[in-house]
DNA sequence: AGCAATTTAGAAACGCAATTGCTTTATGTA
DNA sequence: TACATAAAGCAATTGCGTTTCTAAATTGCT
């Protein structure tokens, strides 16, 4: 009988000395204050971290010398106002801020967060597809100092940045695996490059991932603790999330649905999987020239040159056909992702990406292709973020990160 | 721009007073020592545990009062035989046991193990797929009394205890949703009833569920982070290890592949789910029985019943209609799992149940079969622990719990 | 304006736990 | 029997959290 050895190396609850104490407590009441919606006395913080008052007031007053903490003003809260009044601890959420970027095939895009999750400001630049990979790292570069120049935000003062990007990344490694959208990127070392921008640790994510984490985090589906986000627009791309983690896989290839087998997809485009190649943007405008060509008096007709978006905004406007055709999608969808929510048994389904524009159509015709293939049919909403949905999910990644390696270790 | 409001109550890092402090420190000097192939010296704890010799040696003192931990011989360790010798501390793996059920539909089995994962003794008693759910929980109680009473081990020093079952296991209620094999199960309460037999808590898991665990923990894959273990007889079931940790589902139901969705499986059985009925055990005899009549040559012409075992002995024995039905058997597998697999990416795959008795034929075509629809083939492997993973793994789980609830709160 | 009531801030005393540094004990070897 | 060596045991010190008391700052009432 072999013993249960798990070579976790690194024991878990590590104790330590009353230093150490000190410095968990630290962090204790500085997440309590950081998670409070109203600035709070010290009985409240001494209360929730089941301290005593004393022991809150000289850690509190620790975490306000190191600008952690600041005092707020009396009528902020509704205290009861008889009795000497108590002084009020907020969190400084501009004592660090975290960076989020999104680089894209047509766009590159970066946010700046306080510690909070509030987004101080958000730069968006357009980049051509074909664009070379050392290009749009240049073109990344720039979005990222304009942005810090913009807002006056010292660089060190940068505690974080997370980066996505299309196609599979390997967690040891962070490099980028395939990533078929965009010539030569997984050939460029994409945080060593961009390491000159800040001083601060870089993570680098696959953006169906962070639009996942980004949709939970301050879209759709708050808290949810098993989710898949699909991002679907000439790609197919997942993220998952399962017991509240994002699940990423051996390779980072987790959630690469696109290279579903699908039976029918034989004579496709090779740069795409087969049920990508059957449900992603091309397929839908594809769908709407045939159908323009049957039905002359449908609104795909009119455009000379039909775009998915066309397709999309048809359907949204009621157009008959242009609805047939999201709801045919809808099926083709539903059965190559079934074994997907199988699988995970999630509570909710997010359509994101540029076909989610197609709207209710789509959404509805999706949640009841999935009851038919399904056994507990997760909700299915579209996404609340839209294109922001990756970079906003880069800053609350860059955000966890924080918490876990700065602010759960304040010092006094 | 919405606040990450994340709701999450309970305060990670809780800090607290000195003693918690001791606490904290007990429980890594007694993990220290469970951990250790050997006898560790106060000495070795310390540096193990950043701690001073003094605070082990109190830690440690206390501990063996309460008789978590034991004197070993001064034998036992390679020690440099000058100076004074040391006192040589070990766990006692003894100090309590664990339970692992495993409530089959053709059996059931019932383990209990020790501390550090060894397992003490087994117990399995043949039950009928048909036994009503009362008569089964009654064969369970007097196979768990059984051991219990074979053993000797006072009721009192079993801390936790394990039940697998096939079906859903439904997080909240700890009830069993869909089982079809088992005629009442989902009605039946089935930890209310087996609470007379322990003084624990008790734990209800899927089977699949539990045999990923065990296999991860004592079989293939130890302490693979993410993995699939399918769980293929008469039904298909998978167990899925995603980051380290058990995906279950909003429902319980996550890894219910059986209800796949196949073309081709039309005219199927109604107690089976689409995929299950292509590739269970009645569906190898039907391609068995068909291979027979058209091949009167081969060894599956030579039963007269024939039955699932028959045809998977034949293939082991090199029968060549028998291989050739494995090999299509695992063709069809691998295109319904391969989303499964791309949603994943996981590192390993395992085969469990009375199917994988087919052995090396079905592992590699198996192999081959998804390496030819699957992004990053996982490696597949075969059960390491056949009938006796799903209580392996139960016993696993209790022993997880016991590590998180009791052995992480010793007190002195 | 002055005083009581009320609530918080600040400070002293105490106790627990971990650390450093020293002494004692138990063994092997000359 | 002495000596070297390594570990156990013990005392003093320090850091932290808690309890308990006293001082301070308000509101409301007379």
């Amino acid at each position: 009988m072999p013993m249960s050895t798990d070579p976790s190396g690194a024991p878990a609850l590590a104790g330590g000395t009353a230093t150490t104490l000190r410095q968990r407590n630290s962090s204790a009441v500085l997440d309590i204050v950081r998670r409070a919606s109203t600035p709070l006395r010290v009985a409240e913080i001494a209360q929730a971290a089941s301290l005593s008052r004393p022991t809150v007031e000289t850690v509190a007053e620790g975490l306000l010398d190191q600008d952690w903490l600041l005092l707020a003003d009396a009528d902020d809260a509704g205290a009861p106002s008889v009795g000497r009044p108590a002084r009020l601890y907020r969190f400084n959420e501009r004592a660090g801020f975290v960076l989020g970027v999104d680089v894209g095939a047509h766009s590159v895009t970066v946010a700046i967060g306080d510690l909070r999750g509030g987004i101080v400001a958000t730069e968006r630049h357009r980049v051509a597809p074909e664009l070379p990979a050392i290009e749009r790292l240049a073109a990344t570069s720039d979005v990222i100092a304009a942005l810090i120049a913009h807002t006056g935000i010292a660089r060190s003062d940068i505690l974080a940045m997370t980066v996505g990007t299309p196609g599979t990344v390997s967690p040891a490694t962070d490099r980028v695996g395939l990533s078929p959208g965009m010539p030569g990127w997984p050939e460029v070392d994409v945080v060593g490059a961009l390491a000159a921008s800040v001083d601060c640790a870089i993570e680098l994510e696959n953006d169906a991932n962070l639009a996942a984490v980004g949709e939970r985090a301050r879209g759709i589906g708050a808290g949810c603790a098993d989710m898949v986000f699909l991002l679907l627009g000439e790609r197919l791309g997942a993220g998952i999330i399962a017991n509240d983690a994002l699940v990423r896989g051996r390779n980072g290839a987790a959630g690469e649905l696109g290279y579903v087998p699908v039976r029918g997809a034989r004579d496709r485009d090779p740069r795409f999987g087969p049920l990508e190649s059957r449900v992603n943007a091309s397929a839908l405008v594809r769908m709407g020239l045939r159908a323009a060509a049957e039905h002359p008096d449908s609104a795909l007709a009119a455009s000379a040159e039909l775009s998915a978006g066309d397709v999309t905004l048809a359907a949204t406007r009621g157009d008959a056909y242009a609805s047939g055709l999201v709801r045919r999608l809808a099926r083709r969808i539903a059965h190559g992702i079934a074994p997907t929510l199988l699988t995970l048994n999630p509570e909710l389904l997010v359509v994101g990406g540029g076909v989610s524009l197609a709207g209710e159509v789509l959404r509805s015709a999706l949640a009841s292709a999935i009851t038919k293939v399904v056994l507990y049919p997760p909700e299915v909403r579209l996404s609340a973020l839209g294109d922001e949905a990756v970079v906003l999910g880069a800053v609350t990644q860059s955000l966890e990160r924080v918490e876990a390696d700065v602010l759960a270790r304040v010092s006094a």
